[in-house]
RNA sequence: GCCAGUUUAGCUCAGUGGUAGAGCAACGGUUUUGUAAACCGUCGGUCGUCGGUUCAAAUCCGACAACUGGCUCCA
């Protein structure tokens, strides 16, 4: 989820705040307009942050009344009275003790003393370091504890509107009261407004969950597979084997082996791996095996029965760690990378599942790189020359790699404790981002637990953050599992392990091409490349002949001819996304050629049929944008 | 998991206590079609599930489930 939305759990510096765009101050000043006009209506009203974000801003508020989108009228009618009357937004500067004094006489956030203090503002003021100024903000009776910066007077808000209102814990701690989070946007004036209303219109069309129903790409069942475990239609297998069709020739050309592993392992594989039972809770309940368990020596006759627990695999590394340890390695078979589109299931908790892009059962574009420290920067490299290629592909533009490093205080418990080489591994990964120049940003105290990680974070149409892929460093659990190899020098060591998955999964890495294409895939993706449409019975047999030589050449091509008129057969190929449309009439047979017309772009003339059929062939060859 | 909202035909949606509706899709027929929807007909619903209130429930109440918007989480 997007950092910006996040409550100010770190705290804005003066100069951050200083920075605030003159978009972001109207939004902050609309934040004040709106707790005012809140107050006015609900006078026991708590509130605690109220900062602009990426998509407008929102106020967290305490209140008995819940607020439903039914309250937005009322009041958005009080905070237009408030913006019409003009108000001056007046800085004035506090000490501690009287702001503390003010918050227990409840004058914080409200327009005069209230029988109860203004709870969530102690607790505001309480993360103010010593020495930085407190200022409140002040415009008619309405004073709230704030440093700024605000637009110089209400009037100055052009257009606003509340959007919704949601759930969220104070301060972003689930062990702190929840809130009623009302959000809502602001623009200097109404055309922006409207502008910006429209576009959200338009991101609505191009949800994955809309278009995916529209082009039977994939339907989740969850009353007879489960929630979040979606099944992938003929359209949307399309899809999805094409990807793994790229991923398997770049793959290949980059020197990686296939290997295929199964969905269960014993629980072993995860106590070695360190995942059990640190992650039990993200895995689906172990299945229990009484049949095969081996009889251990009776300690009494109470002892449970022996039992083997399988559990679905929620990630791919430790299997492809057993088949590195399954022959005996030398520092010539380095590096060894090993890549599997596995299939892993998570037990993500039911209020995480969101349509493909968090889901249970997951199709990872998976490998492991074993390798030694040497190799380490070169590996590391190619990795994200991969990554970039595939953006390329995708016209993906707008990314941040999200380089996670870890927390000292975390060591030994949130990170294997192997401070050196934490620095090490995260040194050489810098290292590598700067001279690639790849645009990064870099995490204090996110990594893995086995190594510093970088993540890949892209934004869905609907401005939506998405870690699309990842790409791990892992200098721990290899001992774990004992793996070694032997080096030159006759010793056995313990090769360094890359986890990467560029393309993600196919549910995350197809929702978000979906949003992305607005269904509208390049010809290579299409699920239905071409259709051809004779305008009369007299040339089903030549639109047959067309269809037979493409679908020769392993291209999606169809033939509709039905009681429907020509404009009606064309509308529903443009509806269904078809990516090129060929018309043949008497003429085009005449000529042995096409009428082409390609999805979105409306006719392109009449044209040779071999001219035709070379270009397709081409555009898919070349996976054109 | 938490807070809130939603759930009516395959899809999009109407239906505020009194006999379940429309458009599209599907199916049958008529039409033989020239670049974003020809015409007629037919089929299709235990109104998410379970329980309650009522002479009577899609409609009111409760529980549960799923989905959605957020929060928390995300190897």
């Amino acid at each position: 989820m997007s950092n910006e939305n996040q409550p100010p759990a770190d705290r804005k510096t003066l100069d951050q705040r200083n920075a605030m765009t003159d978009l972001e101050r109207l939004r902050h000043s609309c934040a004040h307009v709106m707790a005012n006009a809140i107050v006015k209506l609900w006078p026991d009203a708590q509130f605690a942050a109220g900062p602009p974000v990426a998509q407008g801003f929102y106020y967290d508020v305490e209140l008995e009344h819940r607020i439903t989108p039914e309250d937005f009228p009322a009041i958005e009618a009080e905070m237009k009275a408030i913006i019409k009357a003009n108000q001056p937004f007046e800085r004035m500067v506090v000490t501690r003790d009287q702001a503390l004094a003010d918050a227990r006489r409840g004058r914080l956030a409200a327009l005069g003393d209230r029988p109860v203090a203004s709870k969530f503002k102690i607790g505001n003021l309480e993360d103010i370091p010593e020495g930085e100024a407190i200022s409140y903000y002040r415009n008619g009776d309405f004073i709230d504890l704030c440093a700024g910066p605000h637009v110089m007077r209400t009037g100055n808000i052009g257009a606003f509107k509340l959007n919704s209102v949601a759930s969220a814990y104070y301060k972003g701690d689930e062990k702190n009261p929840q809130v009623q989070r009302v959000y809502g946007i602001a623009f200097k004036n109404k055309t922006q407004l409207d502008e910006w209303l429209e576009m959200q219109e338009e991101a609505k069309k191009r949800d994955h969950r809309k278009i995916g129903v529209e082009m039977g790409l994939f339907v989740i069942d969850p009353d007879y597979t489960g929630p979040g475990m979606p099944l992938w239609l003929p359209n949307g297998t399309v899809l999805v084997e094409e990807l793994e069709k790229l991923a398997k020739e770049t793959e290949f050309a980059a020197g990686y082996r296939r290997v295929r592993t199964p969905h269960l392992a014993k629980e072993r594989m995860y106590r070695t791996s360190g995942h059990l039972p640190y992650y039990a809770e993200s895995m689906f309940p172990p299945m229990e095996m009484h049949e095969t368990a081996q009889v251990p020596a009776p300690e009494s006759k109470d002892a449970p029965p022996p039992v083997d627990r399988y559990y679905l695999k929620a990630m791919n590394c430790p299997h492809h760690h057993r088949i590195f340890a399954a022959e005996p390695r030398s520092y010539r078979d380095l590096p060894l990378r090993l890549a599997e589109y596995g299939c892993c299931y998570r037990y993500e908790q039911s209020g995480e599942l969101f349509g493909l892009m968090r889901v249970r059962s997951l199709n990872m574009n998976d490998a492991h790189i074993y390798c030694t420290e040497d190799q380490f920067a070169q590996e590391f490299n190619a990795v994200n020359d991969m990554y970039l290629k595939y953006f390329k592909i995708f016209g993906i533009e707008k990314y941040v790699m999200r380089f996670s490093t870890h927390g000292k205080e975390g060591l030994g418990k949130k990170y294997v404790n192997e401070p050196e080489l934490w620095v090490k591994t995260e040194e050489m990964v810098r290292q590598v981002l700067i001279d690639s120049k790849i645009n990064y940003i870099e995490v204090p105290n996110e990594a893995a637990f086995y190594g510093p990680k970088i993540d890949v974070q892209v934004w869905s149409v609907i401005g939506r953050e998405f870690t699309l892929a990842t790409n791990q460093v892992d200098f721990a659990v290899p001992a774990k599992f004992g793996l070694t190899y032997r080096d030159r020098d006759n010793t056995d060591k313990t090769p360094l392990c890359i986890h990467r998955a560029p393309l993600g999964t196919h549910e995350r890495f197809i929702g978000f091409l979906i949003e992305h294409y607005a269904g509208n895939f390049p010809l290579w993706l299409a699920p239905e490349q071409v259709r051809v449409l004779p305008v009369t019975e007299a040339q089903i047999d030549y639109a047959k002949g067309i269809v037979d030589e493409l679908r020769a050449q392993q291209v999606r091509a169809e033939i509709e001819f039905s009681n429907d008129k020509l404009m009606g057969r064309i509308q529903r190929a443009e509806a269904a996304r078809v990516h090129h449309i060929l018309v043949v009439g008497g003429r085009e047979r005449e000529a042995n050629a096409v009428a082409v017309r390609i999805h979105g772009k409306g006719q392109q003339g009449v044209r040779p049929r071999s001219e035709v059929v070379a270009e397709i062939l081409e555009s898919i060859r070349e996976r054109r944008f």
